[in-house]
DNA sequence: TCTCGAATAT
DNA sequence: AATATTCGAG
């Protein structure tokens, strides 16, 4: 029953990362939202059940690691303003930021937060003992740090070092790159969007249009399209490539039935094998559990492109393709499972799909 | 001079 | 792979 429970939780996992990919989309696809809150509210009902029939506290699932980083959060992201966009949705995918969580959101929240904490770590912090620090005490520290530097170096007289030296180098969070999306949906894509237009919009204090530039010029790597990101090995002949439930799928293979993600769920590294041979874009084999904070699956928005390519001539509408994706695959590649313990959000699952596809065709025609 | 995008460096 | 820096163009 622990092993059910263990499953269950991850089950919820998976859910709760879809549900922040759908919330992208939340005007696109509200029913489906729905139904995963739903299917994660009913999950989580059952393995708190099923846990407070245990001994307290044993479930490792929605608790762990609990406890005092919550603050830790919003403390990193010093932004002048607090509601940097208008709309509610926007308001509604920052609201964690905020501090304001709704308990969903939770667990994962902290996940991410760990994550990019150490991220944050890893950069900028040479010292590991100081997690709690804001962003603000780090510039003020790197501040110090240069003010420090600079007068030794005044003193030795290798003013010169200083021009030639590295500025720090910025971590993106999560957060931040959220932030970044949700300026790239407002500007119309990362296509149109300029960096200067972009660094306005996110408010980010500190950010510089040149981070923004390079953030763009990565993320605008990534994005492109399968077929022309990648010289792919050898095998680069055109393949028409079809949305199909969030993923990008080979017409062909599309057409035969089989799904193109080798999703080599290896054990235990989570490999994202297909972004070779399919670009970013490629059916995700990553896992649900590190897939966002693990540095960036860039997970684009809404994106309409028309040609993204300069020799593509079709209208592309991109959804998220490792949102639907990973759970697409989750739910195929151990069904046996979650669907043994889990008959009830089965369904769920399934009409989601049903729902994904619907809603994935209408956008297009 | 500023901004941008691409290329290149770390 | 992620970020910074450089360079040329507008």
């Amino acid at each position: 029953m622990d092993y059910n429970q263990e499953e269950c939780g991850q089950y919820i996992e998976a859910l709760e990362e879809e549900r922040r990919k759908i919330l992208v989309f939340q005007r696109e696809l509200p029913l489906c939202l729905d139904l995963v809150t739903q299917a994660i509210e009913r999950c989580t009902k059952e393995i708190t059940e099923t846990a407070t029939d245990n001994v307290y506290g044993q479930s490792e699932c929605s608790e762990q690691t609990t406890g005092q980083c919550t603050p830790v959060l919003e403390q990193f992201l010093t932004i002048k303003d607090s509601s940097p966009f208008n709309e509610e949705e926007v308001e509604e995918e920052f609201e964690d930021e905020q501090g304001n969580h709704d308990p969903e959101n939770d667990s994962e929240d902290k996940n991410m937060k760990s994550d990019w904490l150490k991220s944050v770590q890893l950069w900028n912090q040479p010292d590991p003992l100081l997690p709690k620090e804001s962003q603000q005490m780090m510039e003020t520290v790197v501040k110090r740090d240069e003010s420090m530097r600079e007068d030794a170096m005044a003193n030795s007289g290798e003013r010169r070092r200083r021009e030639t030296e590295r500025k720090q180098r910025r971590c993106w969070s999560s957060q931040l790159h959220r932030r970044f999306l949700n300026a790239l949906q407002h500007l119309g894509g990362p296509h149109v969007a300029t960096p200067k237009q972009i660094r306005e919009l996110m408010k980010v204090d500190g950010l510089t249009n040149d981070e923004v530039k390079s953030h763009l010029q990565k993320y605008r790597l990534h994005t492109r399209r399968p077929s022309q990101t990648v010289p792919n090995n050898g095998n680069s002949q055109k393949q028409h490539f079809v949305v199909v439930g969030g993923l990008w799928v080979p017409q062909s293979d599309y057409s035969t039935g089989k799904t193109t993600g080798r999703a080599t769920t290896s054990g235990t590294t989570t490999t994202t094998t297909t972004t070779t041979t399919t670009g970013i874009y490629g059916a995700m084999a990553a896992p649900p559990p590190p897939q966002w904070p693990s540095h960036f699956n860039f997970t684009p928005s809404i994106i309409v492109e028309e040609g993204s390519g300069s020799h593509s001539d079709e209208v592309v509408v991109r959804c998220s393709s490792p949102a639907m994706s990973s759970s697409t695959r989750n739910c195929f590649s151990k069904p046996t499972h979650i669907f043994k313990s889990n008959p009830k959000p089965t369904l769920f699952f399934l009409s989601i799909l049903f729902i994904n596809k619907i809603s994935i065709l209408s956008l297009c025609f």
